[in-house]
DNA sequence: CTCCTAGTGTGAGATTTCTCATACTTAGTG
DNA sequence: CACTAAGTATGAGAAATCTCACACTAGGAG
């Protein structure tokens, strides 16, 4: 994590974000601009951040660390969208981990210092409710796919979304949980995309070789998206 | 829907529910009391809803009305909890259908009178913002849950959950997509039951026959619970 | 260097769940 | 009354997915 000293650029976020409209008060000017690399950890699993996070840049992943000591992946987030927030309302809450998947651009305020006054600003406090709400939505949405769609659609749309450079690298066991099917059937059907020729495996990993297919393998899936 | 006038009633049920501290004003004393009978809608699908609901005793059903004029089973409400809340944070929201299931005691504060000292009430707030992040989690373990267990579990637990008076008597064609499987299958697993003699269909339905052996099935479902 | 673990990869058979086809019943409608 | 739509019901074969078993690789720990 490292801090950007860069008015400009942090001006040009919060314009693009609407990030001031976001509370009642001034507070948005004390926000940092803060950047993370890519697999670097926003949010600690079990340690509770010390920012209330607004992701404007980036691409970042939702773990659950289990009792057992294995992660499952729940959820993505895409700017621009809240981080942090149920540690925020609720400190009783544990924290889940949130990692970088692209390069992440956050703005950050220090938890401790504007909590008190986060939780007494009803404009700040609706805006967090209508996230809540929208994200509590998509997540019935996405849980409904699960359901609906093969693993095949569900694979395709998966690796079109965290597919970087090119390249889709993440790791099957974590995959094959976030997707609620066995490591072994995932493995199967990248088998498949293979023997198609969707995917091509090299020293770098899995590289895009049709795009286009996946595509439409995900159209559905995603298609339902209104 | 009917209004209640029993002073001495609201006032039990609002100490039971701990009704007054969700405000940070004393808004709760113009709440109403209101009563829904089972297959009622608390909720029309479409309509904005005139109240804001705390459902404090019964049990009701969440719908989704799809474009092709088919509903969608998605959730369930169990006392205490908030019913209305994203369309009085949001008006732009559709409306989701809430039918009951068992008869239903609501306090409902009138929307539009209120509406805007709710927005105004940075405690009132608060409450909701956590609500929604426990409905969230909550929501999120329900879809793992989907994943991670077979019909037959899903299906002793649901049973269990939507059963009334011995009887479990929903429809079959929404509950296959609530549990998100085909017709065919829910059938083929009710038969099964039907067989090992966990139920038994008479005029009035299908009655449970064997408890024990369904609680045995939804043990492991609902032991995640933590 | 060796052991150990986590991640990867593959095979084979079992189970779950789906699709399609086909009927029967009931309530509503013209 | 005849027609229609929705819900109920059952059969048969196919597809999706799971479980178990085994093997290989790379990196960290002793």
């Amino acid at each position: 994590m490292e801090k950007i000293v860069d008015d400009d650029l942090k001006q040009q976020f919060m314009t693009q974000c609407h990030y001031e409209s976001l509370f009642g008060s001034d507070l948005a000017q004390h926000a940092e601009l803060l950047h993370f690399k890519t697999q670097e950890y926003i949010v600690k699993n079990g340690i509770q951040p010390a920012y209330l996070f607004y992701l404007v840049k980036g691409k970042a992943k939702l773990y659950d660390s289990l009792a057992n000591g294995k992660d499952t992946l729940i959820d993505f987030f895409t700017p621009p969208c809240f981080i942090g927030e149920m540690e925020m309302l609720d400190a009783k809450n544990e924290p889940f981990g949130v990692q970088v998947i692209d390069d992440c651009y956050c703005l950050a305020l220090p938890m401790e210092k504007y909590r008190a006054q986060l939780l007494a600003d009803p404009t700040f406090l609706q805006h967090v409710c209508i996230y809540l709400s929208h994200k509590n939505a998509r997540n019935i949405k996405t849980a409904s796919r699960n359901q609906g769609f093969t693993l095949s659609q569900r694979l395709g749309a998966f690796i079109l979304l965290t597919e970087h450079n090119g390249y889709y690298n993440e790791k099957h066991t974590q995959v094959a949980e976030y997707l609620g099917v066995s490591y072994r059937h995932l493995l199967f059907v990248i088998a498949d995309f293979v023997k198609a020729g969707y995917l091509q495996k090299d020293r770098r990993g899995y590289r895009i070789a049709n795009q286009k297919a996946l595509q439409r393998l995900a159209w559905e899936v995603n298609s339902s998206d209104n």
